[in-house]
This record gives C-alpha cells, structure tokens and sequence, in this order.
DNA sequence: TTGAAAGCGCTAACAA
DNA sequence: TTGTTAGCGCTTTCAA
C-alpha cells in the first residue's frame, strides 16, 4: 500500500446507513485509475487493448500499476465480459503419461492466448465425469476437452445448454458431440493383426485393458479380432486386465500364454507390454521366436531387448490440436474440419 | 428453456433508455427462484445451507432447479464470496510420472470439498513460474501449490500480498515461504551413498537431472557427494543429463562410466536409472557385478533383471499432504506443522 | 425461515 | 482517446 491509495474500500461518505464494507481490501482496477489520474475504464483499456489508450496515460498507468502492486482480478473481469479464459480437461488420470501428455499439449496450445486449465481426473468414472462436466460448466469455462467418445445423456444436456466449444479426445466418433480428436482404435488393432498374419503367426491374443469406460482399448481388441477372422485364423485368445498401470509381475500372463500356445500377442498397453516382454525374457522365452510380442509406444520401446514392436499414438499432439481448434472456436471461427485424425505410427521391431 | 421461465434477461419494463441487455441468456438464480415461488436468496441457501431452508420451499426448488437445468455461475458466486473454490498446482512437466502424480493427489484431496484444481506447467522455467504465480493470484484461486523449494523475490512479493496458503512441494526448506511437504534430498543422495559405502564401492558415480531450477536433483547431488567424502571415498564422478524423460539410449554414459571404471553409480531419474540398467546388461556389463546401479522407484524397477535397487518418494502422497494442508488452512484453522516430512523408502535390490 | 437491498471488481455499451 | 453508466449473477448484510 503505498502513498495511501485505497486502504479502505468503503467509500460511502454519506450513502445509506451503516452496511459494513464488504470489500476485500485489495487494490483494485479503482485504486490505479486514482493513481493514474485517469478512469477506471481506461486502465481496463490498457491492460486489455493498450492501442487505445494514449501514450501520457498508458506512462501514467503503468508506474501506477506497479506502484500500488495491482494484480487484475480475473474473476470479475469473467464475470463481466462472459468470458472465463479457462479451459477444462477430463482424463481418466494423470499417472498415465499417456493421458497427462495431452493436458500439456493442451496447456501450450492455450498459454499464449492467456488461458488456463483446468483438469480433473475421472478414474474412469462415468459418474465422476458427470459430476466434473457440470462443476466446469457451472465456472464457465470457455472450452472443454474430454477424453473418450461417448458422453452421457447427462452431460450432453449440460454441454448443450453451456454451449461452449467440446473436443472429444482419442477417439473419432462418426459424429462427435461437437468436435473430436483422435484416430480410429479399430485400426490400430486391426494393423497389428494384419502384421501378425503376415508375418506367418496364426495362434494370437489380445491383452486389453477393459474398463467400462475405456472405450479406446476395446475398440483396439475389436480391430484386431475383426482383422484375425479377415485373415483367417484362429480366434485370438482375449485376456482381460484391471490396472495395466499397476502390474508388475506379468508372469501368470505369460505363464497363461505359454500354455495356450499363443504365438503372438498385442498388448494394448504401454507400461504392460514392457512388463510382459522383460518377464516372458526372464521365463527364458524366446522372443520373437516362440512368441512375438507387439504393444504400446512407451520410451522402453527401443531400450529393451529385443526392441519392441510398438504402436506410437501422438498424445500430447492431441492435446495440442485440440487446443488449437478450442482457440478458434472461443475466438467466434466456424470450424469446418470437426474431426481431426492425428493418425498413429506402427514401429516394427525386434519383437515380433 | 421450459414454461417460458425467463427467455431474455432485459427485465427493463421501464427502466432507464435502450441500453442493450448483456445478459448471457443462460438459467439464473433468479428464473429457479420465480420458479419455485420464492426469493433468490432462499434458492442461493438451498444450494449452500440446505439445513436453513423450510421443507416446503426446498422441494419446490429441487424441482424447479431440475426443470430449469439450472447450472449455478460459480464465477458469480466467487465474485460475491470472495472465494473461488479453486487450487493451482505449478509443475515443472506432467510427462513425467512423478510431477503428474502430485497433481492428481492435489484433486482427490480437495474433490470432495468442491475444490477444482489449475494446473500450470513450467518446463523448469523461472519465468515461467512467476508469470504462472500472476495468473492464479489473478484468478484468486484459494491456494496454490509450487513445485521446488525457491521462489522467485517477485512471485513472493505476488503471493503475499494476495495473502493466501501456498504450500512449497518436493523439498524442505528450513523457513518455508508458508508451508511445505517434500523431504530431504541431501537425505536421499546420503542413504544411496552410504549404501555404496557400506557395500564397499569405492569409485562412485552420481548422474543428475542437472537444471537450473531443479534443486530436486542437485540436492540429491550434494548430499551424495557429501556421504561419499564422509567415508573417505574418492571424489565421485559427476554426469549431468539435460532431459532424463528424453533419454532413449544411455550406451555414450555407460561407456563413460566404464572408462572411468566406475563401480558403482547412483541415478537421480526413475527414467534414466531403468534405461541405464537395460543398457549396461545389453553392453555385457554385470550388474552389479562389474558395475552397481542405484536409481528411483518407477514400476519396472521390480520388473527388470536384476531388479533395481531405488529410491521411492511417495509422489501421489506429496499431492494428498498438500490439499489436506491447504484444506484447513482455507477453513481458517491455523496450522502449526508448517513443514511435512513425507520421507522416502530406499529399496535394496538385485543391482547393488 | 425468509426477503430486500447493496455490493463483489470488473467490462460492455454508449456518449462525448 | 476518454469517461459515464449500468450491469454480469451471485452472496452478504441487515431486517423482518
């Protein structure tokens, strides 16, 4: 507080009775203008639209601005221009580094423009994600990023009625909510299947992560059982896990593999599929020789040996594009392209 | 919009000249309080103090709030309140695990209270954390969260006069800018030394995330070099890694490492402590054999071979600690534990 | 238990 | 280029 600029926020010389001032005693946009000797309105104009505001009194506001130490509060600013510049994003956690690499994307797609984001973490929860659509939807975000392609009848009310600009990440519905990034899972699965087949494998399986609302890992089982029956082989075994972030011992997999006689095996996971590799290695497995292994790009792929057959899926790139086509859309552009296929890479390794 | 409750907000039977409305034609308080036949007041207590509200009106507006698809602007209510019910975390990166983590221990610790969490990333940027530090403060968030030990003198100048709980995460320092949850570092370099002290290893090395504003790492550095002297070991070999998260192939540093004929090294970064061991045992090195390797606990650290011998700081925990602090002290209680040693685990395994 | 009035700190609309 | 005025939608204060 310096040269007594505002100390007390109640002005009320001789207004109503005796209300006590709810002022929160900081300086506010008031305290500068005092300062600057000019209006409330025109330090806003130089914060926000500095052209418009003449050289003397932009000098005079600035010094002021740093004088009194005045930090704009945002909240207000919201509320009065309907506009949050906030941004949300839903993912079902941040353990996950592929899930926490799009949030960063996301973050620097957004940043220059001066936004900020909000994230929560659904744990694949529908419930969850419900309750975090209408708790960001309720602070008036301006935009909101939510991973997966199916959105609940709930939150699509909520969505509707916010009318806000929504991206729908990792999968590419044939008709998004509104916007959607990602690429298609079925292809990822059935590309893995089809290298499987030509490679000569016949006896395959599928390890997926099923949760309810993990929808991309189904649909990558779903390809990959689709494109094994086109090629004529057998039907993959499928095995199902919980937590692929928290295994850390795969030798029941592998031991279950061994006794199936499974030849090759697509792990949809990208922290398992190292696990699985390194455990069937130390089961003194041959690999690829008597069972190929193809998974998720991590940054193992290339350090374990063999190498692993990876599929690599640009995850803060997704991020990224969806920042940038949020950015439009808040600011007033149509958007044409609705769905962005951010495709993947198949890396062929040592593995398989 | 149902029963013609509210369509456009210009209430202006007679008010003043034209001035155009401004409102954002979405569902106020004010349409669920004509609604339900009673003040806004009472709708605002319902949804705050539902216990101070009369049987009769409460049912009334339930109803009338679920028919209106009444959605509360939380940026009003935070105007009003003068409190936002937001938490910022600043974080160097969310790629990597061990900063994510905390972030999402942050949202489990605050969800239940109805606090959303703000997430900024830095990229080890000084600059980039003070500009984030403006912007929370800017958007009045109730608390916030730092990453690191130091702050800059301008974010200190921001945070106090914003006067609100920030809690510092990863390290300790003995005077806290307010509170902190982290431990130790120059601990954890000293445990690992000692280790290697005691195993009788007397060429050491130590490999260090080495950023500026890392001190995460360089303290682990310190203390390690510290421990070693302490037991009149040889001046251990220092390696700097710009990017650990980056590090794909770690072959130039084992080769190093064996010119130098070290015999046992000490890896600040989960990441880089994995893929130096699968490095090491691809070159024909044994571990710990010809060489020992210590690094920090990631998931495969029980899944290579031999299993890692590491470090595990409890990442997620350091989040929890941190919103439970900032929970009481946004509740008015005062807290007098300002410092929170969360400590570390140090997991002797096959490497050493 | 309920309601009326008065802001919270800012920006949009309008006027000069 | 600058200033004046009137809200933004909610909660707080005070009164009944």
């Amino acid at each position: 507080m310096v040269d007594g600029f505002r100390v007390d926020t109640d002005m009320s010389e001789q207004r109503a009775p005796a209300r006590r001032s709810r002022g929160t005693g900081r300086v506010r946009i008031e305290d500068v203008a005092r300062a600057a000797e000019v209006s409330a309105q025109t330090v806003s104009r130089f914060l926000r639209h500095p052209d418009q505001v003449g050289p003397a009194a932009s000098e005079r506001i600035a010094a002021a601005i740093s004088r009194v130490g005045y930090v704009p509060n945002l909240i207000a600013g919201s509320l009065a221009s309907n506009r949050s510049r906030v941004v949300a994003i839903i993912v079902p956690t941040l353990a996950n580094p592929v899930h926490a690499q799009p949030v960063e994307g996301l973050g620097d797609a957004l940043r220059a423009d001066g936004y900020q984001v909000l994230v929560g973490t659904t744990d694949f929860s529908q419930e969850v994600e419900e309750a975090l659509v209408r708790a960001f939807v309720g602070r008036r975000v301006d935009g909101i990023v939510i991973t997966g392609g199916r959105l609940s009848a709930a939150s699509r009310t909520v969505l509707k009625a916010a009318a806000i600009p929504v991206v729908q990440l990792w999968e590419l519905p044939r008709i998004p909510f509104d916007m959607a990034v990602g690429n298609s899972n079925i292809d990822i699965g059935a590309c893995v299947a089809r290298h499987f087949a030509e490679r000569g494998y016949r006896r395959l399986a599928v390890i997926g992560h099923v949760q309810k609302s993990d929808t991309r890992s189904a649909d990558r089982v779903t390809g990959f059982l689709a494109e094994a029956q086109r090629h004529g082989l057998p039907a993959p075994l499928v095995m199902e896990v919980d937590r692929p972030m928290l295994i850390r011992d795969a030798s029941d997999l592998v031991a279950a593999l061994r006794r199936e006689e499974v030849r090759a095996v697509f792990v949809t996971s990208a922290q398992l599929s190292v696990v699985l590799l390194l455990n069937a290695r130390s089961a003194g497995i041959a690999v690829p020789g008597e069972l190929a292994i193809a998974g998720l790009e991590s940054d193992l792929s290339t350090v374990v040996s063999p190498t692993l057959t990876a599929v690599r899926v640009p995850a803060y790139e997704l991020g990224l594009q969806a920042g940038r086509l949020l950015l439009r859309r808040m600011a007033g552009e149509k958007v044409a392209q609705k769905r962005i296929d951010t495709g993947f890479e198949f890396n062929v390794r040592e593995s398989t």
